[in-house]
RNA sequence: GGGGAUAUAGCUCAAUUGGGAGAGCGCUGCGUUCGCAUCGCAGAGGUCGGGGGUUCGAAUCCCCCUAUCUCCA
């Protein structure tokens, strides 16, 4: 059996057992912040099992693309991999072990036709029932292995969640695949034994201290590695002869040149790369972008270590897109993202490979000179600080650097990078904090609430009635709140729009017939949508029926810029390229804020072109429909899916004309047609990180604003320029010239006033000392740079001497001196002159021996200073 | 989240460690040349990433911010 076989085969036998296919989300987690990535099958079905939301199934199962970074080091063996797919068969509430491991066995030998002699079984150490259900099915009571957390404990996926111990089928390959002992069983970790299914029951939820309660209802929650179960099936250990690898491992050959099964580390190389290239491939197709925090490096790192082993097998040009075509080709009819983002996976690549030779080459000319350095020192090793510092702070990889210093007879202490690359991680461990607060929602306790019925679509003012207060301080609930609490309300019907997918949450009053709040936000926690604010008169009380009125006018402005998001996103796609896709999105009454990938920056015209087309679709007063659908059928329709919807199957889609503009999963609030937008303007443009731009707007009466204020400035400029608004850029072109040129003329005067005044000075203040030519005086207020000049020109003049001058500046006194050269080799030194000078007058200076300057406090002592240089020269000279 | 590094002319980078902002390439003009990618001369081009502070004086030292690179998590 292949892997397709596998696959469908698995999700049919569950379908048969009434569970509910669900597809594969991606493998950005949405709206989990404990999780960089989709590490197993059950990530988006955790809120089902903490009861935050319903499932559309209480059984479910799926394929589920995975990424786990735990293992990275270990590619390259026989069965760890960064990406893989998880099969699984999950129960929320319904069926438990018993179920779950007779059809598990069922799935195995009946439909996978795995010798049953093959089969191994762990389960947890006082887990009794399952080792009851596995004899009852007939299974060999000395193949059933009792082992503790470590192994048969499984979860929580991140610092916290659902999680409880867990039972493993293992496949043995045989004596020949493994170590030999005696005693080898399936926690050796050997290699003849591989673990193809792990069913875990989830009885406990564990909280971010790590302690564990017991959840109302057990769940099953199983995970069967694709690759692992496709190599068993096949009798053969390795991951790497299976349908799913033998494409990537036979293009990578095809590439370098070489052959397959001669060497163990070119082998080792073929199967590193050909696993990577699958994580980069489906990491990109879900959006994950290079980057050097996050899951965006996790993706450079693996795109960089592949790019690496490539170039140590001699390809010398990129070639991870040749690999990525291939994946897409092998797996894009069930990973349709693969096909529609082929082009975006090809550039993104390709910048990146790019991107590493730059930093390759910059690490190589830092290494030369470091050895240049060694040699000129008679090292014979490079420095672990250096090495170090090369990997940690430049990027350049160890193995590189070594392999230069050795062609230079130069050694690197491996083991002394290992001693640092351990500090660092020290340092990152110590420093880890979990400060991962889920905004808004205080303490609503969702979970004993009804879900809040959102009516705020169409009634922007209604009745309902108060389900639950709490109070902001006090952080619990209480039955009633007096003016001047600060409050949190939750009502049984809202028009209130809840802070969510980007849009900000509206504000309004409640008003009971005994008080009133003044409501200044609204957020979304799961199924309910609360309000807070102030009791601003009387007493509110909990079971008050309420008059609940949204703020219309601010409402109106942020469904304006709503509505213009989704017409901005629809442009830029036509205007830059399908390949636009939404990263992020602000929507508040003020402007609008877009993020969105694009690799190249944005050019004027194109930024023109985008405002315009944004405007016309404006003018045409499109009607905007909602509709409430399957999201299959919403995606079948072509309606733009940012993440992908998970709680519950219904969603909402807002479309944009007929035929489409724009069709848009979405749970905000729009307008209804798009002539209410009014104007749409974009007020800036500008990067936010590699491949991702971001562009902020404004509509209606924020575009009206923004306008008058622009106008205004316009207005405010020609009247102090004295001209008509049209001839300002000329005006501002002829100042400029103006100034330039009154610049330079000035310079040229004050040049020559200086030199009038050079001959003037040296005729009355240049005087002989003990041998010495010395010039002191003060002069016309000027700038030190001007003094400056000036000390040069007198220099030349008098052919030997030193000359100190000084002025009255800004209301400060400042000192220049300045001597020949015959002058300085006797010893003299200007800097040290000018500071005693300086120290006069309450000042002090420094510079270089032919020319240094000074600055001071007392404007009255100038003269006294100057008077000391003959004296200070002569100590100098000495 | 925590380190390290970088940001100076259109580009690539200097600035003797706190003391007068430079080089090479590119650009403009003039000359040389039959002509030119040659050579010579002249010139334009800088808020030294931004903001505070220390100092007589900051590209340089300190603090904050921004962007880029990079490592660890």
């Amino acid at each position: 059996m292949n892997s397709n076989d596998i696959r469908s085969e698995f999700l049919n036998f569950f379908t048969e057992k009434k569970h509910k296919v669900i597809s594969s989300s991606s493998l950005i987690p949405h709206g989990d912040p404990t999780l960089l990535l989709t590490t197993a099958g059950m990530v988006q079905v955790k809120p089902y099992f903490l009861g935050l939301a319903i499932p559309p199934n209480p059984r479910l199962a799926s394929c589920q693309k995975c990424f786990r970074t735990t293992d990275v080091e270990s590619v390259g063996d026989n069965k760890h991999l960064t990406f893989f797919e998880m099969l699984g068969n999950f129960s929320v509430g319904d069926y438990f072990k018993k179920e779950a491991i007779k059809w598990a066995w069922e799935f195995v030998i009946d439909r996978l036709h795995v010798p049953p002699e093959k089969l191994w079984v762990t389960i947890f150490l006082d887990d009794d029932e399952a080792f009851k259900i596995w004899k009852g099915i007939g299974f060999p009571e000395n193949k059933i292995v009792r082992l503790g957390e470590k192994d048969n404990f499984w979860g929580p996926a991140g610092d916290s969640g659902p999680c409880g111990p867990c039972s493993e089928i293992h496949y043995d390959f045989g004596e020949k695949y493994g170590c030999g002992k005696p005693d080898c069983d399936p926690s050796c970790s050997c290699g003849r034994f591989s673990e193809i299914w792990n069913l875990v029951f989830t009885e406990y939820n564990q909280d971010r201290e790590g302690k564990r309660t017991k959840l109302p209802k057990p769940n099953i929650d199983t995970g069967m590695g694709l690759e692992r179960i496709v190599a068993a099936c096949n009798g053969n250990p390795t991951v790497y002869d299976t349908d799913l690898f033998v494409p990537l491992i036979k293009k990578i050959g095809g590439i370098t040149g070489k052959k397959g099964g001669v060497d163990e580390t070119i082998d080792r190389s073929f199967k590193v790369i050909a696993e990577h290239s699958r994580g980069i491939t489906f990491l990109i197709a879900d959006g994950v972008l290079p980057s050097n925090e996050g899951r965006g490096y996790v993706l450079r790192r693996i795109l960089r270590r592949a790019c690496f082993l490539g170039r140590k097998l001699g390809i010398d040009k990129p070639f991870l897109g040749e690999m990525a075509g291939v994946v897409i080709d092998k797996m894009g009819n069930i990973y349709p993202e693969l096909v529609t983002n082929r082009k975006l996976i090809f550039d993104i690549i390709r910048n990146e490979e790019e991107k590493f030779e730059i930093t390759l080459d910059a690490g190589i000319n830092l290494c030369e000179k470091a050895i240049g350095e060694a040699k000129s020192q008679n090292r014979n090793c490079l420095l672990n600080e250096e090495v170090f510092k090369f990997w940690d702070t430049f990027g350049f990889p160890l193995e590189l650097s070594a392999e230069i210093a050795e062609e230079h007879g130069l050694s690197v202490d491996r083991e002394g990078f290992e001693l640092e690359m351990g500090k660092q991680r020290e340092r990152a461990r110590a420093s880890h904090k979990f400060n991962t607060q889920i905004s808004g929602g205080s303490d609503i306790d969702t979970k004993s609430l009804e879900p809040t019925e959102f009516v705020g679509y169409e009634e922007l003012s209604i009745s309902a009635r108060i389900v639950q207060i709490i109070d902001n301080a006090l952080g619990k609930p209480v039955s009633e709140a007096g003016k001047g609490k600060k409050i949190t309300l939750v009502l049984d019907r809202t028009p209130f729009y809840g802070e969510m997918g980007g849009q900000v949450g509206d504000t309004g009053k409640i008003k009971s017939k005994s008080g009133e709040v003044n409501i200044a936000n609204a957020v979304s926690h799961a199924n309910t949508i609360a309000v807070s604010g102030h009791v601003v008169s009387g007493t509110i009380s909990k079971g008050d029926v309420v008059s609940a009125a949204v703020d219309i006018d601010r409402r109106l402005d942020i469904a304006r810029n709503h509505t213009a998001t989704h017409i901005l996103q629809a442009v830029l796609r036509k205007v830059l390229g399908s390949h636009v896709a939404q990263r992020g999105s602000l929507v508040s009454p003020e402007r609008l804020r877009f993020d969105f990938t694009h690799l190249a920056a944005i050019n004027k015209e194109q930024l023109k072109e985008v405002q315009a087309g944004v405007n016309e679709i404006i003018r045409k007063d499109l009607p905007v429909a909602t509709d409430v659908c399957s999201y299959d059928q919403a995606v079948g329709q072509g309606a733009t899916a940012i993440f992908e919807e998970k709680y519950g199957d219904m969603v909402r889609v807002v479309k944009i004309g007929d035929p489409g503009v724009s069709m848009e999963l979405c749970g905000g609030t729009h307008v209804k047609r798009t002539g209410e937008i009014g104007y749409f303007l974009i007020s800036s443009e500008a990067s936010v990180g590699t491949g991702l731009r971001r562009i902020e707007a404004v509509t209606g009466r924020g575009a009206e604003g923004l306008i008058n204020e622009r106008l205004g400035i316009l207005e405010q400029l020609s009247s102090d320029l004295k001209t008509s608004v049209n001839e300002i850029p000329s005006k501002v072109l002829v100042l400029q010239d103006n100034l330039a040129v009154s610049d330079k003329v000035t310079a040229q005067l004050r040049r020559e006033k200086s030199r009038s005044e050079v001959d003037e000075l040296i005729k009355d203040h240049l005087k002989n000392f003990n041998g010495v030519n010395i010039l002191f005086a003060e002069v016309a207020p000027r700038s030190m740079p001007d003094m400056m000049e000036m000390g040069d020109m007198l220099r030349d003049k008098i052919k030997s001497g030193v000359i100190v001058l000084a002025t009255v500046f800004e209301e400060k006194p400042g000192f220049i001196a300045t001597a020949t050269s015959d002058i300085i080799q006797k010893g003299f030194h200007s800097g040290k002159l000018v500071k005693k000078v300086a120290a006069i007058a309450g000042g002090s200076g420094g510079g270089k021996a032919e020319m240094a300057q000074a600055g001071a406090k007392n404007q009255e002592k100038i003269a006294e200073a100057l008077q000391s240089v003959p004296k200070f020269v002569e100590e100098l000279i000495k």
